[in-house]
DNA sequence: CTGAAAGCGCTTACAG
DNA sequence: CTGAAAGCGCTTACAG
């Protein structure tokens, strides 16, 4: 490893003539520059960046929180992180991941250690303990993500209370009175997932303003046992249900489908069907209506926010931005059938 | 920020005593020890990493290089990455995340700057340049994947040439004289991804001193349309097709499974099927018999070595080591009907 | 236009 | 049992 010294002895000249070079932030007399460059292209000079860092320079680093729950879908994680890193590099910062069950000391540690300049959070739950991490650390904090307690970070998420007010909105004009809402597997609900809890329970507030029975269960698993006894479960309390909403996945929906196939219903004829916090089924045999979750425009907005607070221009912490979601229609939405 | 000297001075004794104390590294007074260690949590003090890698101490970070194609089965990134952070993190290693395209620039800066100790690839092609580039720096790489360049890195990787071969045997022992192997889409293989390549080029080669005529397409997509286009033309040059292997993922076979009941073709009376290269199938409404890749098995093993070069135990630059592929049976696979 | 030197926050050989 | 000081590789105010 070429240091600035190897270079300065190159080039006969000082370390700090080096280091001016290598800046621009002084003018140097044309020929000593190209000595220099020369010589620190010849070593392959590289200035260190924990020397750099050292004497109060930004490490270009953000760690990024990706806590793991029994309850993950490891299968949509990695367009957050492709998102998110894309965009940051885009102002020449790397990412630092820290995948763990809970980031406290996680956090904690990289920041005092300085390793990184800011954090952004991912997987936020609705009283999330790294937020009042957050507030005693001194890089700014940016959550993918809504948490209630989000005075100590900024946070950047979509407006999941809207879009469940406005799948039931939906649902209302087509007719659907009876209404079954699928959940996502394991202690998603009782952790207190933020989106889905929020999704969840303005859909269910929306449903008893304007009458409409919203029954809510958590998926035991994806596979087609647990579909089909959901589903038995669910006819059973109430025979006359003619909409499903999906806070689940493709792989799910996918079963799903086929098991009301086997039950002799038809999409949407005799039964509506959407997905809502879901990542996308256009690849699907059979997509649906959804309303996705947007990991590369909200994880866009994440960063570039994260940018304005780094850059110094606000200093506003607890500041909220909610994105507007997006209703995408395949055909599966129909009038309630009689 | 707390410093080693805030701590000296709330403690009333030297900094080389608050460095001492935090290491161990010397016998240390009860009394001093207690004090320093008071006024140390006082503060909420952790040692600047910064200030001891400029002394020469390991970052404990390491790069994940991680190439996005327009291939790139994003759904399984966040497996291979979750393995090998959960596994680093083990020995006290954090996960620096490089996305993207061409990665030989982001190696060389992350290295001479001085970030990380250590580097993992993913994602590897049969002539992969970050492999160059790995002789030139002077940190370990530990390749997940097996580049024909292989000199110049450590290699993990399941060995994909075997499983091509198993494939087929399995396949002839069961009366199969034509099979047809669907593969990924995109550029996968004029790129060269190592595994797809290594295991699709074994089953043929096999199948040839076998007698076994097997037919590759790859995908133009994973959709519905693109698989039935793909069987018409599969099936109108080789009618007599009593076989499929899918190096492809669970929506596309899948799919693929519609598609064959629509052609009034039973699996596996009429047509077996099997996955190889695969992520895993047992989710789906139909599990399929497969030799899925091993993200967790082949991660670990990765991190080990790299750990094991890290501690100095070896400097085999160059080594390989394949593990065995496994065969999961789902019923999809049966002797060929007639 | 360029150089010598202080200092960032640590660790560790040297001294007592 | 503990402290004063050198030095890791840089940047930058100070000097010429």
């Amino acid at each position: 490893m070429a240091g600035i010294k190897d270079v300065a002895a190159r080039a006969g000249v000082s370390i700090s003539t080096v280091s001016y070079v290598m800046s621009g932030k002084r003018s140097i007399k044309a020929a000593t520059k190209e000595r220099v460059m020369q010589a620190a292209r010849e070593l392959g000079y590289t200035p260190s960046l924990n020397a750099r860092t050292l004497r109060g320079e930004p490490t270009k680093v953000l760690a990024l929180s990706s806590p793991i729950h029994d309850y993950t879908d490891y299968s949509n994680y990695a367009l957050f992180f492709f998102a998110l890193a894309t965009r940051a590099k885009r102002y020449g910062y790397d990412i630092l991941l820290l995948m763990h069950e809970y980031g406290d000391q996680e956090l904690t540690r990289v920041v005092s250690s300085g390793m990184v300049d800011g954090i952004l959070l991912l997987d936020v739950l609705m009283v999330d303990s790294r937020a009042e991490v957050a507030k005693t650390l001194d890089v700014p904090t940016v959550a993918v993500g809504y948490p209630s307690n989000s005075d100590g970070v900024y946070s950047v998420d979509l407006d999941f209370e809207r879009m469940g007010r406005e799948v039931i909105e939906k649902a209302y004009a087509l007719g659907h009175r009876k209404i079954l809402m699928v959940g996502s597997t394991g202690f998603a609900y009782e952790d207190g997932s933020n989106y889905l809890v929020r999704c969840r329970d303005a859909a269910v507030k929306r449903g008893a303003d304007l009458g409409v029975s919203v029954m809510f269960k958590s998926s035991t698993g994806y596979g087609m046992a647990d579909v089909k006894l959901l589903l038995d479960e669910a006819f059973s309390e109430e025979p006359d249900l003619s909409m499903i909403i999906c806070q689940t996945n493709s792989a799910h929906i996918q079963n799903l489908q086929v098991a009301l196939q086997d039950r002799g219903l038809r999409v949407p004829q005799d039964i509506s069907l959407m997905g809502a916090c879901t990542y996308g089924t256009a690849q699907s045999t059979r997509p649906v209506d959804e309303m996705p979750m947007q990991p590369s425009q909200v994880c866009s907005r994440a960063v570039d926010l994260l940018m304005e607070v780094l850059e110094g221009h606000r200093r506003d912490v607890g500041y909220v931005e909610l994105m507007s979601p997006e209703y995408l229609a395949r055909g599966t939405m129909g009038l309630r059938g009689n």
